[in-house]
DNA sequence: TACGTGATCACG
DNA sequence: GTGATCACGTAA
């Protein structure tokens, strides 16, 4: 079952990240289903320095200050698509960045994207689940109760135990902020990016 | 550790 | 217009 958009309209983005895990994102991309669990995440709030969002409102950037249940996916490094889900109410430019995946269904669609014969990993970091996914620009603020991209409640609950929470991921030039530890994963997941 | 890669951003 | 920057991945 799809994920309403009371689950992302909410303010806490740290929990909403946390919440995330365990969770099924699916993508539909020229017909073809591929689905993964989410297995790590980050949590980026406009109050914060390591946040797009945190100078106020660009081009790239205005989905974030929309409604949450929208996505966002950016260019990163010239090379990388990087997937959000944007939380919190209309103006409150809340995001949660999806890391990493454990597959669990389209898994040949996904090894065809990658170019590759294994599922070795290919799922593992920001970058390369998006490839994997097929999700580029084009699905830059598309709505997450739609059908082609959505994010699915799975059958198994991630306790507070088995959540791993650390620092994000290269954000140096947040100052203090790249402290908050805000990124989530599952523990001992072998599909977490890091 | 080094660097490719190109859109984006804050300047003029 | 222009130059610096960058929420990564791979090779070494």
């Amino acid at each position: 079952m799809k994920l309403p958009l009371s689950f992302y309209q909410r303010q806490n983005v740290s929990k909403i990240a946390q919440e995330l895990l365990g969770k099924v994102l699916v993508s539909k991309v020229n017909g073809k289903i591929s689905a993964g669990m989410i297995v790590e995440t980050e949590a980026y709030s406009s109050v914060e320095k390591g946040c797009h969002a945190f100078n106020g409102m660009t081009e790239r950037n205005k989905v974030m200050f929309k409604a949450g249940g929208v996505s966002y996916v950016y260019l990163c490094y010239g090379i990388h698509h990087l997937f959000n889900v944007v939380t919190n109410d209309l103006n409150q430019a809340d995001a949660v960045l999806v890391r990493a995946l454990q597959p669990v269904q389209g898994m040949e669609n996904m090894k065809a994207r990658m170019k590759v014969d294994a599922l070795n990993r290919i799922t593992s970091g920001p970058g390369k689940l998006t490839k994997a996914m097929g999700i580029d620009k084009s699905f830059n603020g598309k709505v997450l109760t739609g059908n082609e991209i959505w994010i699915e409640e799975a059958g198994e609950k991630i306790g507070t135990k088995r959540i791993v929470a650390s620092k994000r991921i290269g954000i140096d030039y947040a100052g203090k902020d790249a402290l908050l530890l805000w990124r989530f994963s599952i523990k001992n997941n072998e599909w977490v990016s890091i």
